[in-house]
DNA sequence: GATGAAATCCGAGTCAC
DNA sequence: GTGACTCGGATTTCATC
């Protein structure tokens, strides 16, 4: 039900180097392998880890163009946001999805492979989707950074 | 140097399951564990996977709360765009940071316990950061999709 | 109720082919 | 690329505090 000091150095440790095996994470965290497992075990049982993924360099597979996009809806009711959320489910290309507060009801973040990638996305399927009024590009020049581990 | 087939199933498999053990995997993709074992080692060496980690559950290590900023610099010179990067990357908070072309130079997104916690880092430590101009925020009231796998 | 030691089992990693 | 072989770690059991 609450993490102590090892099950947070545990989960930092993972968070960094999903593939420590038992035995080492054992012996970073000074518990004996039986103890660590069973701890680790419980992390994922609990919910504290949601799964451990591994990082695919996107342009390796000819994903290297990221594009964040600002969203708004035609009409603010509960029908549009859900229509509009159900298709970005359904579009891979698009990574984020964040419902905001502000100039913009949502901000995307997509990738694909090149400006081109994105024009065709941009004209057959983002302006296409259902409520969108307006969708507002900002191409990414540079990733600084891109997804950091949590920091508690 | 290239990805056939095979290469492509076992990125997406390792994507989505990095615990995946090499027999597990070997038999997904049906060859043997000694040449699953090889193939993995090369998309390890050659960059196809940055790395494997652990996903937290924000929730519960105490960083429900996700902000987005739109952040606009002073000056457009390479020094200003240098000292602000290099700021953000000691900041643990900011998880993504991307430069980008249009209204904002870069967009942010941060995670911190509250809104109490943005607030606190808002005007302790964003605006005060080197160069910076004007940050609009970005409340995030829902995560309809975060970090989504590639699509390849 | 959690721990660590020991014992078993199975996969990782390395060979020859 | 496969098959076999060895070593080490994962996983369970059990006694203990």
């Amino acid at each position: 039900m609450t993490l102590d000091r090892i099950d947070k150095r545990m989960l930092r440790l993972l968070q960094s180097n999903g593939r420590l095996t038992n035995a080492e994470l054992a012996t970073q965290v000074n518990v004996s392998p039986a103890t660590c497992h069973r701890r680790t075990q419980r992390l994922f049982e609990e919910g504290y880890i949601q799964s451990v993924r591994a990082l695919v360099a996107p342009e390796t597979v000819g994903l290297g163009a990221v594009v964040m996009v600002g969203v708004v809806l035609d009409r603010s009711t509960p029908e549009s946001f859900a229509n509009f959320e159900s298709a970005v489910l359904d579009l891979p290309m698009i990574l984020d999805c964040h419902l905001v507060a502000g100039d913009f009801d949502y901000l995307l973040k997509i990738r694909v492979a090149d400006m081109a990638d994105f024009n065709r996305f941009h004209g057959e399927v983002l302006i296409t989707l259902p409520e969108v009024r307006q969708a507002r590009t900002f191409f990414v020049m540079k990733e600084v950074k891109d997804g950091a581990p949590l920091h508690f």
